[in-house]
DNA sequence: GAGCACTGC
């Protein structure tokens, strides 16, 4: 602990942390910043006066970094240092202390936005540019305005990424701290491989032969060319044993693996032997095999992408930033120096790549954290009860500029750089779109009282829209078991292991199938099973289904229903059904409550076949994913109008998870899409900071160009948006 | 008749 680089630092950091409200630390890996700066901080008094929190993008390194500074200190963990993770809070009145990731501090700011129970907030690994990271990053810039007095606000970042940070937070002082890596040496190719595969079979047999010992980490996209690799290595590594002097054992590692099978990868390694580990980028920053002295980064990595405009998710392999080709590279050094085989040409890292990685924000749907940050007491909800403040329209100048130079920082950087990032207005108008059909927001974009209620759940917005209106009409038990299992459907199924696919088709086939109505039915049924089981593990096992999620499930089930019964007025009905079998009527209440939450999600099946066309986007042809359990009825149609869950392009565009709706249900909800006003909706975003910029007698004007040209009016307000904050920013 | 990168409240 004592040769911990950031320890040399202190002086330098308290100086910076001293004098400023906000500091930017750069601390590489092994620098020891996510232990240390907490216990720096307390030595010098600043947990006096409040809590010194510590985020974490990861559940498991709230956990740990929490358990090692408790040690160090010499203390219990829940007594002066804890941690906070959904369903786990470990900290008490005595906790000085407090690491927790990201999202729950997100959660903590909803009941008290200003923090103030926090004398220092620090935002660790903010590089990763996690959504919640992002979010916080805006808050705090908000936050140490009005509390600039007992605040402190520390944010960790990449070398890459520090001076952005900083220009963020006009310009704070940055301070750089080593770390403890050693020495990695970078070889690159002298071409683009045509098969990344072949290339990285090519490198590790390579390293094998001629190099010294120590672990290979092979950074794959997917689980599909892990298996092929694996295969691969483990022919040509059988057929040139006799000429190498070492054994190999060759391990995939991904997230969909079983933890039992995760835990290879971490046991101890026998003598004389080569561990390849064949993963994903799970072992770029959650995961961290030890005994790693050679990468081979491919340069690529899989990732999910939201289109706004379409409201489609695809799942693309995309380049990879030079903050992820560091990161991988850093796996070689850990214990000693190493080396890293990055399969491109050093042009293409240094022309090509990204210098970080598109954040998140950019790349998801932005209606949860919108409505989120409407739902905060900043000034565009209840301005009679801040009088004291300033007046209305100031307030909601105020509320955007937050919000938009929240997205500003994260949106105009990189939208000239690369094609998949779109525009903040259009996901922003995505956004407000989606909350004003599930009635979240009124159509001059203020929050409702539904929408208020509807920030509070830690859901997606549709399904907590779902969970109110199931509540209206006395289906909240049933719904609450279908968030549930929505939260965490992926993880239920089984993987993809050969041998029993035989065995899942016949059970399936015992497992209910949803009653015709679809899979939110299925998935209601498979749960109240298993209530019925009283939750018996042998059942899931016995069913194929996933111990692990369904207990998750089960966890979420109860948390929502805590929350519902603390937000929601009158008496609730959230005991599971007792009697299921009863229950199996037409699910009319259900599948009406998940049609108003879903009504930004509604498709119309084609006139001749079963082709779906969706409402509300662009519409685009689509179909029901072969993963359903939504039949064709004895004519062969499938129903009219459906709910889907998500619109996710693959091969072709599928919707996957889908509910039969009625069509009255739906016509309501066309009429509303039809009388949608993006410019009302936007609550004039762009109209209220242009009066700041020009004379209130051009208004009129400039309205009528949005209906002509809209692109030039957007580029317009951009350019206002821009003038209007760089002069704040001088101020 | 297809396929699942990784987190988190």
């Amino acid at each position: 602990m004592a040769d911990l680089p950031i320890l040399q630092f202190e002086e330098t950091i308290m100086k910076a942390v001293e004098e400023n409200t906000v500091v930017v630390i750069i601390g590489e890996t092994g620098s020891g910043k996510s232990t240390q700066l907490s216990q720096i901080l307390h030595r010098r008094g600043y947990t006096k006066s409040g809590i010194v929190g510590v985020t974490q993008p990861r559940r498991v390194a709230a956990v740990s970094v929490a358990r090692r500074v408790s040690q160090e200190l010499g203390v219990r963990l829940g007594d002066e240092v804890g941690y906070a993770i959904r369903f786990e809070d470990r900290t008490s009145e005595r906790t000085r202390i407090k690491y927790l990731t990201d999202g729950v501090l997100l959660r903590e700011s909803l009941s008290n936005p200003e923090l103030d129970q926090y004398s220092v907030v620090i935002l660790d690994e903010a590089h990763e540019r996690s959504l919640n990271t992002d979010i916080l990053l805006g808050l705090m810039k908000r936050l140490v305005k009005r509390r600039a007095s007992n605040f402190k606000v520390l944010i960790t970042s990449a070398t890459l990424d520090g001076e952005k940070v900083s220009q963020f937070f006009s310009e704070c002082p940055v301070v750089r701290v080593p770390g403890k890596l050693f020495p990695v040496e970078i070889m690159y190719s002298h071409e683009r491989p045509i098969s990344y595969l072949e290339s990285s079979l090519a490198t590790a047999l390579e390293i094998h032969m001629k190099e010294g010992e120590g672990d290979v980490l092979i950074f794959m996209t997917g689980q599909d060319d892990i298996d092929k690799l694996v295969s691969k290595l483990e022919d040509r590594v059988r057929s040139l044993e006799e000429g190498s002097c070492m054994d190999a054992i060759i391990l995939p590692l991904h997230g969909s693996l079983q933890p039992e099978m995760q835990v290879r990868v971490f046991g101890p390694r026998p003598p004389n032997c080569r561990r390849f580990i064949v993963a994903t980028n799970i072992a770029e920053t959650s995961l961290t095999v030890d005994g790693v002295v050679y990468v081979i980064d491919s340069g690529y990595v899989k990732q999910r992408q939201y289109n706004p405009s379409t409201g489609m998710y695809s799942l693309d392999v995309v380049q990879i930033s030079k903050v992820q080709a560091n990161q991988r590279a850093g796996r070689a050094g850990r214990t000693r120096p190493g080396k890293c085989y990055r399969l491109y040409p050093s042009a293409v890292y240094e022309d090509e790549f990204l210098d970080v990685t598109i954040p998140e924000i950019q790349r998801s749907s932005l209606a949860g954290s919108v409505l989120y940050l409407k739902s905060l007491d900043l000034p565009d909800i209840d301005i009679l009860k801040f009088d004291f403040l300033d007046s209305p329209s100031r307030k909601i100048v105020f509320f955007f500029r937050c919000v938009s130079s929240l997205f500003r920082h994260t949106f105009i950087a990189y939208n000239r750089l690369h094609p998949i990032a779109f525009a903040a207005a259009e996901s922003l108008q995505d956004a407000l779109k989606q909350l004003y059909l599930i009635d979240a927001i009124d159509e001059n974009g203020l929050i409702t009282r539904i929408g208020k209620t509807m920030a509070e759940l830690p859901l997606e917005p549709s399904l907590s829209r779902t969970l109110m209106e199931a509540n209206e009409h006395g289906c909240l038990s049933q719904a609450l078991t279908v968030a549930a299992m929505l939260s965490a459907e992926t993880t239920l199924l089984p993987g993809r292991s050969k041998n029993t696919e035989k065995k899942r088709k016949h059970d399936y086939l015992d497992l209910p199938d949803g009653s015709g109505w679809g899979d939110h039915i299925q998935l209601l049924q498979i749960y109240e099973c298993w209530h019925q089981t009283n939750y018996d593990i042998d059942w899931c096992k016995d069913y194929q289904l996933q111990v692990r999620g369904m207990k998750f499930v089960k966890d979420v089930r109860r948390q929502l229903s805590q929350i519902m019964q603390k937000i929601a007025r009158g008496p609730l009905d959230v005991q599971t059904s007792r009697r299921w079998k009863e229950s199996q009527q037409d699910y009319h209440n259900l599948r009406r409550a998940l049609c108003v939450g879903y009504a930004n999600q509604l498709a119309e099946r084609m006139v001749y076949h079963n082709g779906y066309r969706t409402l509300g986007f662009k519409p685009q042809v689509v179909q029901v994913h072969p993963s359903s359990v939504l039949k064709p009825d004895d004519e062969g149609k499938l129903p009219d109008y459906v709910v889907y869950q998500e619109l996710i392009a693959t091969s072709r565009p599928y919707l996957r998870t889908v509910c039969a709706v009625n069509i009255a249900w739906v016509t309501p909800i066309l009429d509303k899409v039809n009388k949608i006003n993006i410019n009302k909706l936007s609550g004039g975003i762009g109209r209220i900071e242009e009066h700041t910029e020009e004379n209130m007698s051009d208004l009129p004007k400039t309205e009528n160009v949005v209906a002509a040209v809209p692109d030039d009016h957007e580029s317009k307000i951009q350019a206002a948006r821009e003038r209007f904050l760089a002069r704040k920013g001088k101020k």
